[in-house]
DNA sequence: CTAGGGTTAG
């Protein structure tokens, strides 16, 4: 082994006049010496020192000293100086103690050697329950779930029963794979073994289940603790962000906080990004209050939660004033006020600050690029996107959609080409982000054939959202037939989301298709879909832009909730049938329900004016626009004054209006007065429409 | 003695 009889030691036999024979002989005094030796140097943290003088002693030593040797090894990585200890204890210790041999299995479990920890376990002549808890634990923990949960299979055929350590790891694994009959197996063994009340495999299942998508069950697992600690909240809180429930996870983070239970940083973390996802900025500031109170500011990842708490629900003050802290100007709150900057519209600002920034990372910018793309600044994120390869050399699967949005945005097929071919090189190829974004290109852009094929080569990796761009290209370029098709296809391959109804009832609407709109009206209500506010809006447009109005208002009456939008399909929807009074009635319901009305309303009521001839009516509504309604008139409303006046003959009236506007006419109003000159014979006001168009 | 949860930005 290499162990060398070292001068030392030889003149310590000397002087001691033993017999240099039997080692065992020599231990009291000279192994005594070597081993305080060995001891200081562990006390004062010199694994390499202590292990050094172990491997030059050619003699056995206490097991206690290996077991000391090994927790070192372990807390310090300490691979190379594990062997050695291992390898000296079964050189010079005839039978070792199992138990050291499962320490130096754990040992090399921690230092990531999942294969000299399987060796050593092999060769052992003799094993207790120990040794397979030691090796379960180290797969385990080194990743290496399947062959824990093989081991683990293994031991139980061997009738080597578990303890709640093997059980702990069992589940862990379990976990990493989403191994729920396992799970529940595991389950009944805890409870025959009598480790029900073991808070520690209690939370493992809650764990365990809830990965498995079984909320149901991790919530009963959950409810069964009798004293829930904060891992076991952590727990349950972090499941249901998982899950997207996020309403329910911050519930149970203020549980938490009323049993008084101390959350963990982690907690209080997952619960503000839970607050963050439901943009629900009351709890978030309740939990804001709490950290102070707990003195927990200081960590940098409950703080930058909390900063993006602000930011996602849109309160860049608050934001800001964590950001503007003494410490919290890092790399990831930067990027994230930019990034609040960026969403909110605020591009300048966003660049502004993205510009001093001392260090960026691809998430840094990405999150500039998603505010440029989100606000239709086409060219300013085009610049952007040519800045960023010349600085940085990231580029992540992010980037590459993103680029792809700013191609359908400008219309630009040929970068688009450019970037799928970038793609195909780098390795994105069967990205299904970047793949959803390239047939969104190629099909808003109008290239159905190359969406097609796109789609086609995407078959082994397309999901639903990849159906729905197929779908929304056909439909907005009208093709309805082909959409409903796609929609029919679709069925065989995945289910339709409440996108597909939404952009099919649109095609529907756009070209006037009645009968295909009620096949996806029928199938929604066979096939049990939540009609929410925005299908809603989409049906009353559809049935009422297919003259059938009546459909249009069972729909709209059968709506528990209504928001403006929904009001606002059912009014244009009344014009487009020309039913004017049925208009000035909604509205005053709309009044009546508290909803207030935009510029689409009015439009819709000056439409309504205009078609049942209620001049006055239409002229007191426009007046008390701006001054009742805080809303501006926009051009589409001037039109609809100057067809109101035209077309019923009050030409005093169309005068004094054209002529007051706060801009000049456009070539199409007054091309509308001219003609409505003519018609009541009105020659003043004729010439003079007549002399503006010609100067134009 | 060995076991559970697990971190913020696009």
């Amino acid at each position: 082994m290499g162990v060398n009889v070292n001068a030392a030691s030889v003149l310590n036999r000397l002087l001691h006049n033993n017999t240099p024979k039997p080692s065992k002989t020599l231990l009291p005094t000279n192994a005594k010496s070597l081993t305080n030796s060995i001891v200081a140097d562990l006390n004062s943290g010199h694994l390499r020192k202590a292990v050094s003088v172990l491997f030059n002693s050619p003699i056995p030593f206490p097991f206690s000293l290996y077991a000391r040797l090994f927790q070192l090894c372990s807390s310090k990585h300490a691979i190379v100086e594990a062997r050695k200890v291992e390898s000296h204890l079964v050189s010079f210790s005839p039978t070792p103690p199992i138990f050291l041999l499962n320490r130096a299995i754990e040992t090399y479990g921690k230092c990531g050697c999942l294969e000299d920890a399987r060796e050593l376990f092999d060769e052992m002549p003799q094993r207790d329950g120990g040794s397979w808890n030691a090796i379960i634990t180290a797969y385990a923990q080194g990743g290496c779930a399947e062959k824990a949960l093989c081991l683990f299979l293994c031991m139980n055929r061997l009738g080597v029963s578990g303890n709640e350590i093997t059980f702990a790891s069992a589940l862990g694994s379990c976990g990493a794979v989403l191994a729920l009959v396992l799970s529940r197996q595991i389950h009944g063994l805890i409870v025959k073994c009598g480790l029900s009340g073991n808070v520690i495999l209690e939370s493992s299942l809650v764990d365990v289940y809830g990965k498995c998508r079984v909320m149901s069950d991790a919530r009963r697992m959950f409810y069964e603790i009798q004293k829930p600690n904060a891992v076991s909240w952590n727990v349950i809180v972090r499941r249901y962000l998982d899950m997207g429930q996020e309403r329910e996870a911050v519930f149970m983070f203020f549980e938490m906080v009323r049993v008084n239970v101390k959350p963990l940083c982690f907690t209080v973390s997952n619960s503000l990004v839970a607050c963050s996802r439901i943009s629900a900025v009351k709890e978030g500031i309740q939990i804001h209050g709490l950290i102070i109170k707990t003195n927990i500011e200081e960590y940098e990842v409950v703080l930058s939660s909390l900063m993006d708490m602000y930011v996602k629900c849109r309160d860049l003050e608050n934001a800001r004033r964590i950001f503007d802290m003494p410490r919290s100007k890092n790399l990831i709150n930067w990027t994230a006020m930019v990034s609040g900057y960026a969403i909110d519209g605020r591009t300048r600002e966003a660049r502004e600050l993205f510009n001093e920034m001392p260090e960026r990372n691809v998430i840094s910018w990405n999150a500039m690029l998603v505010g440029y793309i989100r606000f239709f600044q086409w060219e300013e994120a085009l610049d952007f996107v040519f800045l960023m390869r010349k600085q940085s050399k990231d580029i992540d699967y992010v980037t590459l959609g993103l680029i792809l949005n700013v191609c359908t945005g400008l219309w630009d097929v040929e970068l688009g080409k450019q970037v799928h071919g970038f793609s195909y090189r780098h390795g994105f190829y069967s990205n299904l982000f970047v793949g959803n974004a390239l047939l969104d290109m190629y099909g808003k852009c109008g290239n159905l054939i190359s969406a097609r094929v796109w789609f086609y080569q995407m078959s082994h990796w397309r999901d639903r959202v990849s159906w729905n761009a197929l779908l929304t290209s056909h439909a907005r370029h009208g093709l309805s037939e082909e959409a409903m098709t796609i929609f029919w296809e679709m069925q065989g391959e995945t289910t339709p989301s409440k996108y597909t109804f939404g952009t099919l009832l649109a095609a529907c609407a756009n070209i006037f298709a009645l009968e295909p709109g009620r096949q996806i009206h029928g199938f929604m209500m066979r096939n049990g879909y939540e009609i929410d506010v925005v299908i809603r809006g989409a049906l009353v447009d559809m049935y009422s832009k297919c003259r059938c109005l009546e459909y249009a208002i069972k729909v709209f009456k059968e709506a528990t909730s209504r928001d403006l939008i929904l009001w606002n399909s059912m009014v244009l929807g009344c014009c487009h049938n020309k039913r004017g009074e049925d208009v000035l009635e909604l509205f005053g319901l709309m009044e009546k329900e508290g909803v207030k009305p935009d510029h689409i309303t009015l439009q819709g009521i000056l439409l309504a004016c205009i078609c049942e001839g209620r001049v006055e009516l239409g002229r007191q509504y426009f007046n008390s626009m701006s001054t009742k309604f805080c809303i501006i008139p926009r051009l589409e409303h001037y039109e609809c004054m100057i067809e109101l006046f035209g077309r019923y003959g009050f030409m005093d009236e169309l005068e004094d209006f054209v002529k007051t506007m706060p801009f000049e006419p456009t070539v199409q109003m007054l091309t509308k007065v001219f003609d409505a000159c003519r018609e009541h014979r009105h020659l003043k006001l004729g010439e003079w429409a007549a002399n503006r168009l010609n100067e134009i």
